[in-house]
DNA sequence: TTAATTGCTAAACCTAACTTCAGGTCAAGG
DNA sequence: CCTTGACCTGAAGTTAGGTTTAGCAATTAA
């Protein structure tokens, strides 16, 4: 065996950058299982390194902790993962991107239009379709960017010329 | 003149869809100045109707409120805007959302490479350049994604074969 | 063996962008 | 005049994703 198959939190964190704090907090939220020592420390396997890029790599496609430990649950368990098993579960991402991208285009349609108007109708501008914005900016600070309970379409039904 | 030229908080939110409380910290946050009148009751002028929907439209391309105000504090003071007034400060908006898509197809070509090797590296993977992932979903909620004071590249220089 | 280092937990704190609450005021209709 | 509904303020609460702190336990190096 080699000269250690298992890693205590700190070098945990120097192997991936990753904040001890933010490595104990992905356990309680449940991300990752490390075992325990005798003395109660824990002790990660080698294959959490991957775990966790996986974890930070899903971040930047927008995902949050809750839905990244969902999607790591997808993975065999009683089994270290493969690379196979990774492309499995990475592959999503794609479409993700393919869908953020398309939706960021027709953003840019949209604003070309009302740049030419400067209307910045709340009633009018197609830019106010949250739908869109809110997939383009990702999952995870989508609860930051407006979405209240009230619909910002639904506004009372007078025209709306403030001008 | 109208009906009436000017709005109480009330009468805004309904016009807006904007909920009053958001409103009211939209103006301690200097974003807007409503009049009071004498029974200290804010009086709204229809041209904030305007002013409020810049303030969605300005979040749904990732701006932070005092990025926001910022931007706010570029329109004429003690006039109207008009529309020109508006497309100039909109118009800035389109250069954002193309590095945006940019960012997203180069990493879109990242993961191409990636997911063929299943690797998810933090090495070797160019997915995790967190200086787009960063950019691309937008300038607001970066802070929520992960940029710590610690370079996710910057780990020990040791090999990294956790297989 | 002992000091230094590393690790442990629970709880409090942090940010942005709001919402909610408590307790009181203003305005409009009857 | 009185009631009701809209409005006021300041303070505290909310969310996600962590960090910081306090006080104590375990591990490691000398």
């Amino acid at each position: 065996m080699k000269k250690s198959d298992v890693l205590s939190i700190g070098m945990l964190a120097e192997r991936t950058g990753i904040a001890i704090s933010a490595i104990r907090y992905y356990e309680r939220e449940g991300l990752i299982h490390p075992a325990r020592n005798t003395g109660g420390q824990r002790r990660f396997l080698r294959s959490d390194i991957r775990r966790l890029s996986f974890i930070r790599l899903a971040q930047q496609f927008g995902l949050t902790l809750p839905q990244i430990r969902d999607e790591l649950a997808r993975l065999p368990n009683h089994r270290t993962p493969t690379a196979r098993d990774w492309r499995r579960i990475s592959s999503g991402f794609r479409d993700h991107l393919t869908k953020q991208i398309e939706n960021l285009m027709k953003m840019r349609d949209n604003l070309d239009g009302c740049i030419g108007c400067g209307c910045l109708s709340l009633e009018k501008c197609k830019l106010y379709n949250k739908q869109d914005a809110a997939a383009s900016l990702g999952a995870g600070p989508r609860y930051l960017m407006g979405n209240s309970p009230r619909d910002i379409n639904a506004v009372s039904g007078q025209s709306e010329e403030e001008r």
